[in-house]
DNA sequence: CCAGTTCATATAGCAACGCTATAGGTGCTA
DNA sequence: TAGCACCTATAGCGTTGCTATATGAACTGG
């Protein structure tokens, strides 16, 4: 069925199960129509990997080295807190590229297979924020950082994988992420060097009038300058 | 089969539903199971939900009143942020006492119902942090906060949800939630909020703009935006 | 060179699944 | 009492994950 009949049928199998879960939009993949598309019958697949499950898992240990190498596959930037911001952005852009895959490594909850995945992941930040902390910037022990930055990594990944695509929009990854970073390193403010305390304040008391303007339904601009007001105030805001 | 046989069957059908889903360790709960334990037949499931998925909505959207419920169930502590930390709580503890509930709400991706769910949830959290911010204590804009927590909030709860109860650790909760909390707000009342308790707080976050902008020499504006943005400015800090 | 063993695949089919076409029963209003 | 919604049951369709059984191919020991 327009498979390399030249392969083992147990690598079919693999490659067959891996397209349709990555083209199946969440909709469930039945093993006939793996099997059919590995061009083998029924008992193949449960003679190879005993079970459904089994095969999908075999796909995510795949998928998975695939991610450990994603992780991996960067020169250290000198800088270790850059480079857990790099493994961050990593893991988004795999969540997004493989969604499937993804919900099956983070999303679900199969009390077996996913710890240790989530485990190994663990570990992945862990060594880096150990870096962090030898050179002294790290306030909490790398390990519940390395935790809690995950933990944030997958909420932030699972929302952007449930929006529609036309309005995801990544700032919600890169403020969340600097976020975290900075609550558990000691070097706070991120892109300190453009920052100036004036100027944050601006931001400040932007937001707040913003908030309490709409809160109060002030009458004292008409309807069109409060439009061309709060789109300024937008402006001013939201620079940073 | 051991159900109230007063009760309406579309009401036996949601508790017979709502107890399998609740009971059943991950494993799928198919029809059959919900209409022998509510005491119907098929037929009448697909009469009242259409399909397993309209039955489980519905399931859910009782889910999802309790939980907001739970959100709004607490006197406001009169400090915003402390609230908010309050609605972390909230969710975290909704979700390790209604796992499969709490799975199907935001654990899945289901392009219809989960994004309806999710802004909801947002929309509260934005309520509460739409407080804060006019009060001057947060240095984003409160959509874009809520997004961020609720996300590290969906992350983490879906962490100790995976783990096993016996080493489910709740300080990677709150160490989690205090970092989001104190990285997207400023503990610093920077001027607006200084105890002018007479004036509103627009009369008050507008004077404080006003003075955070002359002394920035922000460059968000034009001069002529920004003259008559000051002008706007004055007419709303006058008024009382 | 061949009997024995093991591995890998196919034929055929089971029980359970989500779902539905059709029909019968119930309580209401006219 | 007739008619009409509404609700539920009988029976069954097509598909699912999975398997008991059998067959062919490849290797091994004598």
């Amino acid at each position: 069925m327009g498979f390399d009949d030249q392969l083992p049928p147990k690598t079919r199998l693999l490659r067959a199960a891996a397209e349709l879960l990555a083209n199946s939009e969440g909709s469930a993949v039945s093993t006939r129509q793996i099997t059919k598309l590995a061009g083998v019958t029924a008992p193949t697949l449960y003679h190879h990997f005993g079970t459904k499950e089994g095969l999908f898992d075999a796909v995510v240990s795949a998928g998975f080295e695939e991610y450990v190498a994603g992780e991996r596959d960067f020169a250290p930037s000198g800088e270790p807190l850059e480079d857990v911001r790099r493994m961050w952005d990593n893991h988004v852009r795999f969540g997004l590229t493989q969604p499937h895959l993804y919900l099956v490594m983070f999303g679900n909850i199969r009390p077996e297979s996913r710890p240790s995945i989530v485990a190994d992941a663990e570990a992945l930040m862990e060594e880096m924020l150990n870096k962090a902390a030898a050179s002294g910037q790290l306030n909490v022990a790398p390990r519940e950082a390395a935790r809690s930055i995950l933990a944030a990594n997958v909420g932030v990944t699972l929302m952007l994988i449930a929006e529609p695509v036309e309005d995801r929009n990544l700032e919600l990854s890169t403020m969340t992420r600097d976020s975290m970073i900075s609550a558990v390193s000691t070097d706070k403010a991120r892109g300190a060097a453009t920052g100036d305390a004036g100027k944050s304040s601006v931001v400040v008391a932007a937001i707040a009038l913003n908030a309490a303007l709409q809160a109060s339904h002030s009458d004292q601009l008409s309807s069109s300058e409060l439009k061309l007001f709060l789109e300024w105030l937008h402006r001013i805001s939201s620079s940073s």
